[in-house]
DNA sequence: GTCATTCTACTACACTTGTCGAAGCCAACA
DNA sequence: TGTTGGCTTCGACAAGTGTAGTAGAATGAC
């Protein structure tokens, strides 16, 4: 499930809240994102197409529904990345988010510590 | 300096040794990756149009170098990514990452590991 | 009943991306 | 010197994306 740039804006905003509408979407989209309100219905459309959203009439109203997890998307484009700037694999990322300084220290030891608790509570 | 799929190949090929001529990439580019000649050679005129990519002549055949630091081109995938799909924080992303149980025991010591190593020889 | 509002369904259209093919230019070799 | 093989530049084309307008149907307010 690829998701595009701007059917990331649409899912984002489903996710936040649903099911919703066309309209509630358009409401909720980010400040600068200033669709008109046919745009997010063909978005709609095609995430719809792409099973990526489910729509159901209400009366004369369509409302939708995200059929992929948030996580599921987060995972597919985080794969992306991996495979297409990272050599696929986690290490070159670490490696490049602690040179970038893109983590910062706490974010580091959060991601320490939850590695560390899975590792540890992960015998279940 | 973003990179479409087809160009972070070309680029990838790119940076593992250059400055290269198109056959170069050619023949680095990952088993799989069976594009003809030409198509390369597109890619790589488009990507000197983006000036992510020079070109000198020698002779008669075109030699590329990268414009654009392969470290460059990560940061800017991952503020992509970052901002698309995880509300634009690292704070998320790690936290996906923890989560996450797609992420092999591997990939996690892998996580684990880079994190101390850069912990204590990061002292600077 | 009629009008304004609001949906929906269709259509459109320029731009980008992924993939080449064709045709011409040049150096080296039989 | 004509042929081969590699290089180059141009042009092309189908799909995918971003972005919306239009027309017609349904709904709610007088």
């Amino acid at each position: 499930m690829k998701l595009t740039e701007a059917e990331w804006q649409i899912m984002n905003a489903l996710w936040q809240k649903h099911p919703a509408t066309a309209r509630d979407i358009m409401d909720r989209l980010p400040a600068g994102v200033n669709w008109a309100y046919t745009t997010i219905k063909t978005m709609l459309t095609r995430l719809v197409e792409k099973q990526a959203v489910g729509e159901v009439k209400e009366g004369n109203t369509s409302v939708y529904e995200p059929r992929v997890s948030q996580q599921k998307a987060r995972l597919s484009a985080f794969r992306s990345l991996l495979d297409q700037a990272f050599d696929g694999a986690v290490g070159p990322l670490v490696h490049f988010l602690a040179e970038e300084k893109q983590l910062t220290a706490k974010e580091k030891a959060e991601l320490k510590r939850v590695l560390e608790n899975e590792a540890e509570s992960k015998g279940e």
